[in-house]
DNA sequence: GATTATCATTCCATATAATGGAACGCCGTT
DNA sequence: AACGGCGTTCCATTATATGGAATGATAATC
């Protein structure tokens, strides 16, 4: 690998993003799905408006036009709801995510081997975004897993992501960072999520110390497209009163072994010759 | 139930909805979304450009915009795909949807008794898409089905679920459908679906007989929301080799009943009252 | 390996669509 | 019956999207 057109790439494709959140007539309508979205309780017209700060008239036609393309719904208790359109969108963006159709025989691997839950996630901005996952007792549904978003900084795959991206992108990344102590053993500050992600790169491992969810730990390797795109990441989880850390730090060398077949994988079938 | 009512209820809400497809701003960057998501071959730039007909100069601005919300996003082989943002915004219009929450027991309780795989589908302009579906051999994962979207005409959910519909609004669906044979079973023409829909009014109960994949049928029952802001259906799937017609005919009365279910708590827990 | 041709991207004057204040109508309350 | 909060519609103003043309990048051809 050429780092010198590796790291080249990256810049280009970071520099024409100006990393602005929200601007534009399309940006403001997606704000508003995501206001719906990431809302606890049921939202009425004026919650919304109380949310986004806009004039009842503009917003009206906002709204109005979201749900006249399916991505919104007004439920019959005056509350809205996501679009079901957005359902069959994300059907779509799953079953031909080149990167998800890519990892899938290495995450069942990796699963047979450890027998532990395995996930495959992506960075999203500040974000860990889950793309498959793959495991024996459903216990819970799948649904309730894939496309979930979680903090990039308390996870596995959320620092191992990170530590892909070239280092001013990742502390560009950090400084906007609203940190939040999930668990005691929380990285709350950045600081300490940089000596993390140094030692990250270091050993090509990030370990989430039930410092998402107590009792919850997990080893984690990072993957990415050569132009860093994409980063994201893989990892074995599994409660802590089950499989101690000694386990985890033993499994850590499959783990990488299976983000390097995967990253292999990527340049191989997603490389400049196809 | 007042009928009165009901229909007045109904008739407004369809008036307000001028069935515009993709005018306004956000309509033209949701219809590039939706080129990509139809779309059997990969799409570079160009194809894009030949299948919505914008000058690359718009289209490039449209793409750029879609790109940054995390709608869109371009592949190291330069072809497009759909965005992980669209999974996130699924995971919450899914675990959210007040109708799948009301179904869902029902669902179970009918599988429980039939032993068959049990969807539950939800009309969007001329298409069902399925929001859920219980199985006990989960051969193949939900994800391939969750989300995914049939014509109307040729599956019992939506037939059952146009049966729900005001008649003229109904007829201005069927009007707009564009028929395409995919058994020797399908109803090509707009007669012969009308036929149907009488009845499945008089009736109650839909049947798909190998009309949409040969070997393949169905018997569904419709639900609504008093508005009829929506319209969907619950039905019993099974392969004919296994299940004879005369059985899906036996669990009509079971499928049927199960959606009056649905129907009496929709109507309870989304009334007026709440 | 140089030259072309094709495709993607940027720019800017114009056209179009979004904006938001104000007025109206609907419902539940007092 | 009158009030008051909310949601909806309207329209002149303003901001944004548009698309033709120029530029830059990439692949194809000789």
């Amino acid at each position: 690998m050429d780092n010198g057109v590796e790291q080249h790439l990256a810049d280009r494709k970071f520099a024409a993003r100006p990393e602005r959140g929200g601007t534009g007539t399309l940006g403001k309508a997606i704000a508003v799905l995501d206001v719906v979205a990431r809302s606890e309780r049921p939202m009425r017209f004026r919650d919304l408006r109380d949310a986004i700060g806009q004039p009842p008239g503009t917003l009206h036609r906002q709204v109005s036009n979201l749900i006249s393309e399916g991505l919104l719904q007004i439920n019959p208790d005056q509350s809205y709801g996501l679009g079901i359109r957005l359902l069959q969108f994300a059907s779509h963006a799953w079953a031909r995510n080149r990167f998800r159709e890519i990892a899938e025989p290495h995450l069942a691997a990796l699963h047979a081997r450890t027998g532990e839950t395995v996930h495959l996630g992506v960075l999203h901005d500040l974000e860990v975004v889950y793309l498959d996952k793959v495991e024996s007792r459903q216990a819970v549904r799948m649904h309730s897993q894939i496309g979930n978003a979680s903090p990039c900084y308390c996870t596995g795959v959320g620092k191992a992501a990170l530590s892909a991206l070239p280092e001013t992108e990742a502390d560009a990344r950090i400084g906007r960072i609203g940190f939040h102590r999930h668990t005691e053993r929380t990285l709350a500050d950045a600081a300490a999520l940089r000596r993390e992600l140094a030692e990250i790169r270091r050993s090509g491992i990030a370990f989430d110390r039930e410092e998402h969810e107590a009792g919850i730990h997990c080893v984690a390797a990072s993957i990415w497209s050569r132009d860093r795109s994409f980063v994201g990441g893989i990892s074995v989880t599994a409660p802590s009163y089950r499989i101690a850390a000694a386990q985890l730090a033993r499994w850590a060398d499959d783990v990488r072994a299976v983000a390097d077949a995967i990253n292999t994988d990527i340049e191989v079938r997603l490389g400049p010759r196809a």
